[in-house]
RNA sequence: GCGGUCGUGGCGAAGUGGUGAACGCACCGGAUUGUGGCUCCGGCAUUCGAGGGUUCGAUUCCCUUCGAUCGCCCCA
């Protein structure tokens, strides 16, 4: 084997790459009911973009991006994520200055250089959202709720949402001397990874699964939110149950981002490996400004869609299947071959989904591939088929034929196909 | 970046320091000079992820490397 795609990376093949379209046509429709328009975005931007939003002490930026230099000395990186790029192009192309605020949608691959694992790729693909322009609460919940929408029409069991509130950087600085504080007396004590996340990164310590013991007493960062934001979280949780999303408040909840301010939530599902997050979001209310726009407001989140596969897999989630092929031509001989060629071209045109054998096969063999292939009818077309002006049109599954004159054939082809499955 | 397990045909899967690498499925052909799903017969890996080493000889032992998989960190 000469090559292999890279670590991390997956082919798509006929036969999954279904599920991924069946999974992604939901997307869009909600989306669409939703009124979310799609945007689509460079794979690439620069690597300034990325620093500048994602935080350049996040682990994302500090050992997961991919960057390249261009032909032109330029610094590249292949998006890590997808909230930079559609920022980026929110203030670049001035959709700030559109009469209403600004709902969009975005699916596609996204890449970090990690060690893949289950649920886990180099390049993986999210579908995700953003909205500009509004701090209202609704949109928080309604963003949510889109998602809660997705998750439950594909049938996705036990999937659990948590909210929590980190207010704005303020606070969360002030919470972050408070925690430290909270937590120096028991500093020796904590696991090795907690020791380095204290001066890193504290908010992530109360997460920790080893060290609960010490945390009795530890301050909740929504003590340390103002006014503005506890108002603004709890007219989140009021929508969210008039809406009927079921949450949980998870105080202990910190994103890997640094530009969330206030909302943030996670989609989480058991069962399908130590990675339980399928999808993540929050609302960011710098940004904007942070990457050179004026200021304005964004909620938005990122659906995981290799997670939301593997769960669709592994609670034995089927999808749809529907018959590709609407009739598979058999022709035997030089003549019935060439005629043969016309004739599918003439049902293909016609609307009508029809293959034949390419490989010189012999009649037994063409039979055999058509009823593989799942079509309902073959039509065979032989030299004496030819000579008599007719064909025969077989039904695979009741195995009963007729003879039809060749003239009608199409005609005849499109009143089965049309008035049957469509 | 670190750790566990693994890497044999299209797929699943045995196996051994030494003449032709089981078996099952799939596929191809024939039995059936033009009718598929059953049955029977036949065919289908000059090769055991790649590179190097030990050896008279390695798919089997050793090293390196690449990859898969699961976990840690982190994350969708």
């Amino acid at each position: 084997m000469r090559y292999q795609k890279p670590k991390g990376t997956q082919d798509f093949l006929p036969g999954v790459v279904e599920k991924w379209q069946y999974v992604e046509k939901k997307a869009r429709d909600w989306c669409h009911r939703f009124n979310y328009k799609e945007i689509r975005t460079p794979i690439f931007e620069q690597t300034e973009l990325f620093i500048r939003s994602v935080g350049e002490t996040t682990d994302v930026v500090e050992k997961e991006m991919y960057t390249f230099k261009d032909k032109g000395d330029r610094n590249m990186t292949l998006r890590p994520e997808g909230t930079a790029g559609v920022v980026r192009a929110y203030i670049e192309n001035k959709l700030y200055g559109e009469p209403d605020i600004q709902k969009l949608y975005y699916i596609g691959p996204k890449f970090r250089y990690e060690q893949p694992q289950s649920g886990r790729f180099r390049q993986f693909h999210q579908f995700g959202v953003e909205v500009f322009g509004s701090t209202a609460p609704s949109i928080d919940a309604e963003v949510i709720s889109l998602g809660y929408s997705l998750f439950k029409d594909l049938g996705l069991q036990g999937v659990k949402v948590e909210i929590n509130s980190i207010g704005n950087k303020e606070s969360r600085a002030a919470y972050r001397g408070k925690l430290q504080e909270f937590l120096t007396p028991v500093k020796e004590k904590l696991c090795s990874d907690c020791q380095s996340r204290f001066d890193r990164n504290p908010l992530r310590i109360l997460d920790c699964k080893k060290d609960q013991q010490y945390f009795d007493g530890a301050p909740s960062i929504i003590d340390s939110l103002d006014e503005e934001s506890i108002v603004h979280f709890e007219k989140v949780q009021k929508y969210l149950s008039e809406m009927d999303v079921k949450f949980e408040i998870n105080p202990k909840m910190v994103r890997g981002l640094d530009y969330y301010t206030d909302t943030v939530f996670e989609f989480k599902a058991e069962g399908i490996g130590a990675i339980d997050t399928i999808a993540a979001g929050g609302r960011y209310n710098g940004l904007v400004e942070q990457i050179g726009g004026q200021d304005q407001p964004g909620v938005g989140f990122g659906i995981g869609l290799e997670r939301v596969l593997l769960i669709l897999d592994h609670q034995d989630i089927q999808i749809p299947e529907e018959n590709l092929l609407d009739i598979y031509l058999v022709a035997l001989g030089e003549l019935a071959e060439e005629k043969s060629v016309k004739i599918l071209n003439e049902l293909r045109q016609a609307g009508i989904r029809a293959e034949k054998d390419y490989l010189g096969k012999k009649m037994k063999a063409q039979l055999k591939s058509a009823d593989r292939q799942k079509v309902k009818y073959a039509a065979i077309l032989g030299e004496d088929e030819l000579e008599r002006g007719e064909i025969v049109l077989k039904t695979l599954e009741s195995r009963e034929q007729s003879v039809i004159p060749l003239q009608n054939f199409v005609e005849e082809m499109i009143k089965k196909t049309k008035g049957g499955n469509m």
